[in-house]
DNA sequence: ACTATCTGATAGTGCCACTATCTATGATGG
DNA sequence: CCATCATAGATAGTGGCACTATCAGATAGT
């Protein structure tokens, strides 16, 4: 097919679809002329995965490039797609900017006090989990900075709660890797693992939401039967 | 304290404390003089809230004020900052940017088929669940809409998980309301809401990663004892 | 008195995700 | 065969956002 007929069956215009080309997210369509290319199924498919990760997602055009480079490398270990997917999350704000705080005191002199006391509670907890994972990583230093934030606000209790989310995440992460073992082709389960990472965690947060409006109504509400 | 020191405290600079100031995400100083400001530690505390909520939640700074003024607000009932909170995650979407595909049809109104059969699916899991929220909630259309790009890029199957998500959900739920039912005063009260509803989906984000490394580590990484 | 700091206002910066426009070609159909 | 349309590829521009820079005039503290 031509781009216009992609653009119809994507909805993405065709100008943005040649910036996706440029910025490397989308491989060129095969030529067939000077000036004529023609699009595959391939690109169908590839042009819906990018949109899903960027609208549904929130990804940025730089995380999709990354995600999708981790995609087609025959060569990567899932388990580095993993991180792949996960640390490019929340866009346009790789990790952190640095200074969480860089105050004196409020209550004494606890610097970023909160991230070192946050880091030996995440390997706590991975120690505690029996998580075969190496502490550094990514996803243990987001937790770190998740839960240094916690405290800088004043919530340093909701720590408490971990244990909960802790099982929780783990009863996730299994139906997870039970639904991404279900692939056979290599191809396809790295994406599998891509999609699920990213999209799941957008799923996962509106059944949360959903949950505690629930639970919220029930404690809360009280007599009333819905709540509007 | 004076605009300089709660710069220092919070890590903040003094253009943006006078940028956040400006964009009503916070109260401006108690005048002493035609300029001059004094600020309290209320001003600490919600300039931190800001922070979080930006670097950790991702929200934009229109989705902090809107947050912020939910907060503020003390004829708001909690089930609407839930909402509130909710449904301006994701920055610089709104929710989404309308056409999930056009397919083959996009004909005049025609609304997309897979996001009509992903808010039956929504409808049908609420009902099941028990969950009291009315189906048209803005959570359960993110839901419906994470479903059905999960469709679009033919991961359809993906759903069959939804009720391991679901009950993983739960127990997050009651694991949030359980911790905001401690605090005593409203403001308190409504401020943990928005903070774990915010902060918390970054943290079980997290915690969703490590126990799916794990997880990943134990299926595919067999043999090894930790991976790197 | 002198300097560092402050308020409040306006304008500017840099990044990002597109969009617009243009030229030169080739495709399509009566 | 020729008019009209779609296309590739290149360059430049747009609009939104989150700050930042600069300024004038006033004040605080030593």
């Amino acid at each position: 097919m031509r781009i216009g007929e992609l653009s119809r069956r994507t909805g993405v215009s065709v100008p943005t679809i040649k910036f996706y080309v440029r910025e490397g997210l989308l491989p060129a369509g095969r030529l067939t002329s000077p000036n004529q290319a023609s699009y595959e199924e391939t690109h169908v498919r590839r042009l819906r995965l990018i949109r899903a990760l960027i609208d549904v997602g929130g990804l940025s055009v730089a995380a999709v490039r990354e995600v999708i480079a981790a995609v087609d490398d025959p060569g990567r270990p899932i388990h580095d797609l993993l991180g792949e997917a996960a640390v490019r999350m929340v866009p346009r704000y790789g990790a952190e900017p640095a200074g969480e705080d860089g105050e004196d005191g409020e209550g004494g002199g606890e610097e970023d006090a909160g991230l070192v006391a946050a880091r030996e509670r995440v390997d706590a907890l991975i120690l505690k989990r029996n998580w075969r994972c190496f502490p550094g990583s990514p996803a243990a230093e987001a937790l770190a900075v998740a839960l240094a934030a916690l405290g800088s606000v004043g919530h340093e209790r909701f720590a408490e709660v971990l244990d909960d989310y802790a099982e929780a995440a783990e009863r996730v992460a299994r139906a997870d890797l039970d639904y991404v073992a279900h692939q056979v082709a290599r191809e396809e389960l790295v994406e599998s693992v891509a999609v699920g990472t990213v999209l799941g965690d957008a799923l996962f947060a509106a059944l949360r939401r959903l949950a505690q409006i629930d639970a919220s109504d029930r404690l809360f509400g009280g007599g009333e039967q819905r709540k509007e």
